[in-house]
RNA sequence: GGAGAAAUGGCAGAGCGGUUGAAUGCACUGGUCUUGAAAACCAGCAUACUGAAAGGUAUCGGGGGUUCGAAUCCCUCUUUCUCCGCCA
């Protein structure tokens, strides 16, 4: 969420960024702007009126105490009226602030300047790749029949237990899901992340904090009997440690990583793609979260950037990354930088991680301030990547490592799997 | 799930209808003293909105109510603790 002063001061820069998401809010924004001066407005007639009411009220109690009850009951007549005016006063500025609020949860983040124009992911910016390209002398398979073949993941067993995009990872194909969680883990530890093992359901609050809601409503699993939603990602949980705090600067940086299962109900994204490990309404995922003074976080951005392909080098994965464009970019991120990698048997590059600033948007909504040096409490900025999310990456390791008589597992994950070949 | 108790500032803990944004202690920050440190003493120390400032307003778990006036009374929700039951 924007902050109106923000709002107010920036808005001729506001318009120009979001026109990168082909979005005109000069409208909006001038309704918040106007609204916000009706809120002030009426704060202050209410306030004066309040403030009167209790300079009544203290005389009140003095005549009292003294014995003059009439005086004072002829007082009570005035703070009739008074109570009336500001209680009505009261209700207007709720409704102000509803409305704002309700426009405010309208806005996205303000594309960073580098964003660049476009639609789709078509218009992505392909900023970085790296690693060779796979070649095969035999048919190789997609990862879904590789799957099948060794028995490491039953798709259709997912689908009596839960329904489609539910996998039961089985044998080996678990042990490799476990070894990879494991060497994502030791890996952002090793760069200096403190792991969290977070709560899997989340509260309104939380949802709201980070973004998710009221936007992306429909995306998440909701337990209605306890009004808890399934966490999408481990985002959700780690940053909202941090709703309400107010740091010292001394605490910076805040660095967490966290391996949780992800549950996203992927509405309306059926159809192309969805084959096998490619969409999932359950899968794990390790994230790492920043929390960072804004003077870093774009030093941050690239240390988590750095992060990420050094793992993907580990594992000896061709990939590319994106620097995604306006349209493509989520509600409440400034910039994101998604990685790819290059899945040889579908010929196609997979998303693999998605690394995020979002600036003071999440911290505004999540009251997660600092005190900075002059003593006054600032925004934080928070940040956010996956390091990385599993299927797609078990799909890539499976179909770029596939030999003709089984799939080598590479080096780095030998000590977590202890069997270097799947056959 | 049943019965009871409680929720106050960073922490501990007073206050239980009036001038209390809140005693006191600890912690923290600045100062005096000291060769330095400790101790002692003095001062400061919540958040938000608003205002050029002085100041004003709101907040004692959340919401609502009673009252001229609520941290204090009532209702409700949430959370925590104790006991019983159930249970990985």
């Amino acid at each position: 969420m924007l902050q109106i002063p923000y709002l107010r001061e920036n808005k001729d820069l506001i318009v120009e960024r979001y026109a990168k998401r082909n979005l005109d809010a000069a409208e909006t924004i001038n309704q918040i702007i106007a609204l916000d001066d009706q809120r002030k407005s009426t704060q202050q007639s209410m306030d004066q009126d309040l403030a009167e009411g209790n300079a009544l009220a203290k005389q009140i109690g003095a005549l009292f105490k003294n014995g003059k009850a009439s005086e004072a009951n002829e007082l009570k007549e005035k703070t009739k009226i008074l109570k009336e005016k500001s209680s009505a006063e009261k209700t207007k500025l709720q409704e102000i602030e509803e409305a704002q609020l309700n426009l405010l949860y309208l806005l996205p983040n303000v594309p960073n300047e580098i964003v660049p124009n476009g639609n789709s992911d078509a218009d992505n910016k392909i900023v970085a790749e790296h690693g060779e390209e796979v070649k095969f002398e035999f048919d190789a398979l997609p990862h879904w029949e590789l799957a099948k073949k060794y028995n490491l993941i039953d798709f259709e067993l997912g689908v009596k237990i839960s329904g489609a995009g539910f996998p039961v990872y089985m044998g080996k194909g678990a042990k490799l899901q476990r070894a990879l969680i494991n060497f994502f883990l030791d890996e952002a530890e090793a760069a200096g992340y403190s792991e969290v093992i977070p709560p899997h359901l989340v509260n309104e609050a939380s949802g709201y904090g980070t973004g998710q809601l009221p936007d992306k409503e429909g995306q998440m699993y909701h337990v209605g009997e306890d009004d808890l939603y399934l966490i999408p990602t481990a985002e959700v949980p780690i940053t909202n440690i941090y709703r309400d705090v107010i740091l010292k600067e001394s605490d910076f940086p805040i660095k967490n990583c966290g391996y949780t299962p992800c549950f996203r109900r992927e509405a309306g994204s059926y159809g192309k793609d969805v084959r096998g490990l490619n969409r999932l309404h359950q899968f794990d995922k390790v994230e790492i979260v920043q929390v960072q003074h804004p003077s870093k976080s774009y030093e941050a951005l690239e240390g988590m950037v750095k992060h990420v392909a050094s793992i993907l080098e580990k594992l000896g994965l061709k990939y590319r990354i994106a620097l995604l464009c306006g349209g493509d970019l989520g509600f409440t991120s400034a910039i994101t930088y998604d990685f790819e990698v290059y899945s040889a048997a579908q010929n196609r590059w997979l998303e693999v991680s998605s690394v995020s600033n979002f600036e003071t948007f999440q911290a505004n909504r999540l009251k997660l301030r600092f005190k900075n040096e002059e003593g006054k409490t600032e925004l934080a900025h928070t940040l956010n990547g996956s390091a990385l999310a599993l299927p797609r990456i078990m799909a890539a390791l499976l179909e770029n490592f596939q030999v003709e008589n089984g799939i080598k597992i590479p080096e780095v994950l030998v000590p977590y799997t202890k069997f270097d070949k799947i056959d």
